[in-house]
DNA sequence: CTGTCGTCACTTTTT
DNA sequence: GTGACGACAG
């Protein structure tokens, strides 16, 4: 029985049952990547009879993996078995080698993967004994540099200054310590794979199509990592756009999108142009705005859709009148509006059909707070004030530490977590004397004489912390594994119940792993959770508005958009970072904002913000004036009569 | 070694 | 406006 492609367009079908060497995909917003890329999946092995073990599906996150398998599996009736695919990220398909042939790139078995934290502290420590001038406030732009380095492995562009001496140490002491760091997930496969050409080609043999999602936003090593994986016979194809490539700052680069043609030979190129999201005037409004970017492969996208609004704007005189201004819209659309003489105007929405996206984090605060005010319930979806430190912060590093106490660096966090009882430079010390007498941070703790080091008050709380790490040690060979986080919790006074229902994700995190005692449980747990992000999901489902940045909202959509804090210096964002800012890539944030908008798109800046403490005045956001004067118009603010009013036709002389 | 004060920095974050 | 770091005084 062949698959059912009736409910794909013309060019989707192309897409799903192409037969070329390699293909190109060009998936614009709101075209139906995800489906197509399913399809294909379900296609291979139901038409094709294409064995589901020789494919391969990379997707960038592993809910994005978790909802292709499903996906995969209702368009073949579960008919096969969706497992013998390999659907996961780069990240996790270079941990199952490593984890196989990682002996070949020197790793011993039980390698455990760095944490962003744990990196940060890291090159914290290996800073102080190499640069010890450099200021630990800039390790994480170290990290940053790092990461560029082993980015440009093998590739010939050269990298921002990073003293090798930073560089050798830094991996001296991940070899040291047997850990290895998120790019060393790709990087040491791709090694391995130079050197072992037999490992490669087993790995070739087996995977015969090869299918990439969000290939825009692949990076240098990815791409080479790709580049070795595909053999001569394999099957390329990969699906993306490159107007959405959006994480340059992670080392993402959308160059290999759009050489892609010249890359692989007998290149197909597909373009999805059919936008099944927003209504015309917000896809031409977007699209307007795109076409000022050159780093792009030009394609228009058709709706079949109602003209429907226009772009609404919001101008206000200071950052509180913008939230109240978008809170006074949000309230209209709730209670139903019959303000517009369209049909569209008299709709009514609910509140999870209505997003505030911003650039920038903060922007949130006056926004909830309007909102709070109002009595109208809301979601914020991420930030850091969300994430009371994320408790996970705690438990893992004393996870690893009653795997391996003499893990310095974990059992470090562990101190620091410590109510500030230990502060940097006394952990710097004691790990400077765990290294003269060639022993851990653990050991030194057992052992006497460290008088001067250690006053008295301390000594008292490190045997309650040694005592408490001797019972877990014990208790952890008989309880489980949610028994141990939730004893560990309740030791260090978390404010985490595991079996709450507001943290269904600790829950189902530990689900897999409740057979047996949690001390055989451990190791694959940890391994588990070091690639997942705790990330506080977005819930469409919650009755709430839903707050979050334009880069949390990828790949989602609403009827109702709000893209608030619209003023230059803010959005495109110039404020940070040493290098100038890439203005194309904000122009591309700024256009995944507008196309996540079904219905309805307001665009809201205003005159001064409160921002790190002080007032600044700011432009509206030059992006604005890039979308055409006649699809937009102005929203009167009656309440702030002071904030000027700039006329459609006039806005193109007041910005830039 | 410890406490205090001035300074500097602050994006976005699929892994 | 905050929080972490580093310099300096005690």
């Amino acid at each position: 029985m062949s698959l059912d492609l009736s409910s794909l367009n013309y060019a989707q079908i192309d897409a799903v049952t192409a037969i070329d060497e390699n293909i190109l995909i060009i998936a614009g917003p709101g075209t139906g990547k995800t489906q197509t890329l399913a399809f294909r999946t379900a296609y291979l092995i139901r038409s094709k009879d294409v064995s589901p073990a020789s494919i391969i599906a990379i997707t960038f996150t592993n809910k994005a993996a978790q909802e292709m398998r499903e996906r995969v599996s209702n368009l073949l009736c579960n008919e096969c078995n969706t497992a013998d695919i390999w659907i996961g990220t780069f990240h996790s398909l270079g941990l199952a080698i490593l984890r196989e042939e990682g002996h070949r790139v020197g790793l011993r078995p039980d390698f455990l993967i760095l944490s962003e934290s744990e990196q940060i502290e890291l090159v914290k420590s290996v800073l102080s004994d190499t640069l010890p001038k450099e200021p630990l406030i800039r390790a994480k732009r170290w990290v940053q540099r790092l990461s560029e380095r082993k980015n440009h492995t093998f590739s010939s562009q050269s990298v921002s200054d990073l003293p090798d001496i930073l560089f050798s140490a830094y991996e001296h002491r991940l070899e040291e310590l047997n850990l290895i760091d998120f790019d060393d997930l790709i990087l040491k496969p791709l090694i391995l794979f130079k050197e072992n050409p037999e490992v490669r080609d087993t790995c070739r043999n087996r995977f015969c199509h090869l299918l990439v999602d969000e290939y825009q936003d692949i990076n240098n090593l990815q791409y080479q990592f790709l580049k070795e994986l595909s053999g001569p016979a394999a099957s390329l194809w990969v699906i993306g756009d490159a107007d959405q490539a959006i994480y340059a700052f992670r080392g993402a680069n959308v160059k290999h999108f759009l050489k892609f043609q010249q890359d692989y030979p007998d290149v197909r190129t597909i373009a999805l142009k059919e936008n099944y999201r927003s209504t015309r005037t917000i896809l031409t409004s977007a699209q307007t705005v795109i076409a000022h970017n050159s780093d792009r492969i030009p394609h228009t996208l058709t709706s079949s859709a109602s003209t429907g609004l226009p772009v609404h704007l919001l101008q206000a005189a200071n950052d509180k009148a913008e939230a109240r201004l978008v809170v006074k819209e949000i309230e209209k659309l709730i209670g139903g509006i019959r303000m517009e003489s369209s049909f569209e105007g008299s709709d009514s929405f609910g509140f999870n059909e209505i997003a505030i996206l911003y650039r920038l984090h903060h922007i949130s605060r006056f926004f909830s707070e309007a909102l709070k005010q109002s009595g109208i319930p809301y979601q914020v979806v991420g930030g850091v004030s969300s994430q009371p430190d994320s408790a996970m912060e705690y438990v893992v590093p004393f996870l690893k530490t009653l795997l391996n106490p003499h893990d310095d660096l974990s059992f470090s966090a562990i101190l620091q977590a410590m109510d500030n009882k230990f502060d940097r430079t006394t952990i710097t010390q004691l790990l400077d004397l765990a290294r003269d007498r060639e022993g851990s941070l653990y050991q030194i703790f057992h052992s006497p004489k460290i008088d001067g080091l250690l006053d008295p008050y301390r000594i008292d709380s490190d045997h309650k912390l040694l005592s408490f790490l001797h019972r877990m040690q014990k208790e952890m060979l008989a309880i489980s594994l949610r028994e141990l986080i939730a004893t560990i919790c309740q030791g260090l006074n978390l404010n985490m119940p595991l079996e709450d229902e507001n943290h269904p994700w600790w829950f189902l995190l530990t689900e897999p792993f409740s057979d047996g005692p949690a001390h055989d449980q451990l190791p694959e747990f940890l391994e588990t959770v070091a690639l997942l992000k705790e990330g506080e999901t977005y819930n469409s489902k919650a009755e709430a508005v839903t707050l979050m940045t334009v880069h949390a909202a990828k790949g989602l959509e609403f009827p109702v958009v709000f893209m608030v804090g619209l003023e230059s210096g803010i959005f495109p964002c110039t404020e940070f970072g040493e290098g100038p800012s890439d203005l194309e890539e904000e122009r591309r944030l700024f256009y995944v904002g507008m196309t996540r908008a079904k219905k309805r798109l307001y665009l809201s800046c205003s005159q001064s913000r409160h921002l790190f403490g002080e007032n600044r005045e700011a432009a509206p956001s030059s992006f604005i004036s890039e979308i055409p004067p006649e699809m937009i118009t102005v929203v009167p603010d009656h309440k702030s009569a002071k904030a000027k009013k700039i006329p459609a036709g006039k806005q193109r002389s007041l910005f830039t």
